[in-house]
DNA sequence: ACAATCGTGTAATGACTATTACACCTTCGC
DNA sequence: GCGAAGGTGTAATAGTCATTACACGATTGT
């Protein structure tokens, strides 16, 4: 009767619990949500997230990477079709704009950094599962890309680096810091992506 | 008797409070320090910080925008000695990197980002009184060069943008996130200045 | 020195919330 | 239908901490 699994009814608590508390700690954060207001809206009861979770850092463990999860092959996917370099490049942009200025996405993000205060591993693990694993897939694509013979100014590690701080991360920084920034406009983009073609010598 | 300015007594006790606050809230963030651990740190009493700053939040405004505001002339001392664009911008690099990877300042910037789960307006002042107006001397200083006919590929507000993200801010986007950033060594900073003169048009 | 001002130390207030315990009731296999 | 397994709802536990109140002692201007 649900939309997608029915193996138990656990794993439909389950799913309504993690639901529940996923958008309560993007609306409020981790810490002004009581386990009281996620067992209101989920429905079902204290002592079934115990059991599921264990307590309520479990719990925010499991919203967090199941979100990070979902996003683990999409740098593959994209370059791995083929298209020339420069084309790749400038759909990974939009799917890494898209992605990274998501607003749950960086409400998420800023509960890690909070949470990290505490937990300085929570957030490595994190980071690691999520902007290390992006970094490391696009070095290996230009890693490739140098051994078919194309020309470039620099080494992968370097270049990896320099495109997604040049694509996002200013972006996403002043996202997570709650300034104020407008999705930017094709243009915008596409002359980013001109700037990086010009500096790694793409174009 | 004390190291700088001897104004009154009342100066004297909010310097020791917000010294010792600051250093607390980096250690252990602002939800976990107490105002009892403030004051037995700081030495004086409940009621003092409560005459000084009013509550909680009012101390941390003090220790953040305290902090944000020593950095406020940095860019134009650099930016109008008259060094030539390329000169200009390696010294600038090498301040921003100092400046924005100091652990004590990612420090601060993870509070603020917790905090603003709860307040954004706090983080957008702050965000405004730091990344803003970096981002805004820096634009009138490509402006500037623009206007004595150094040719630029791409409009002042956007190379500013692009400079900032690609020096710094993926590497400060680690740093807040935890991952574990080593201070890029000196050929590394050079070759992305090299990267963004060659993408300017200005190499 | 003196008195008034003002910081200090301590303790009380009041509210909140993670976590646990427990007694019902629903569900599922048979 | 029946009985066990396991959710459910409620309430108790127990600790924390911002904030306020208050009486005491130090400091300062005169």
């Amino acid at each position: 009767m649900t939309d997608e699994f029915e193996c138990d009814r656990l794993d439909r608590r389950r799913r309504a619990i993690t639901d529940a508390a996923r958008a309560l700690f993007i609306e409020q954060g981790f810490e002004r949500t009581t386990l009281g207001q996620i067992v209101e809206r989920a429905g079902g009861s204290l002592a079934t997230i115990y059991k599921l979770f264990g307590n309520k850092e479990g719990l925010l463990d499991a919203v967090v990477f199941e979100k990070a999860a979902s996003g683990e092959n999409l740098i593959r996917e994209i370059t791995q079709c083929g298209a020339s370099p420069a084309d790749t490049l400038r759909r990974l942009a939009a799917v890494l704009y898209e992605r990274f200025l998501d607003p749950d996405d960086v409400a998420l993000v800023r509960i890690v950094i909070a949470r990290s205060i505490e937990d300085a591993d929570f957030a490595r693990r994190f980071f690691e599962s999520t902007a290390m694993h992006t970094r490391r897939a696009l070095e290996r694509t230009f890693a490739q890309w140098e051994a078919q013979g194309v020309r470039l100014y620099g080494p992968p590690d370097m270049l990896a680096e320099v495109f997604l701080g040049l694509m996002v991360s200013d972006m996403q920084t002043d996202a997570i810091s709650h300034g104020v920034v407008a999705r930017p406009s094709a243009e915008r983009i596409a002359a980013r992506i001109e700037f990086f073609l010009r500096g790694a010598g793409l174009a």
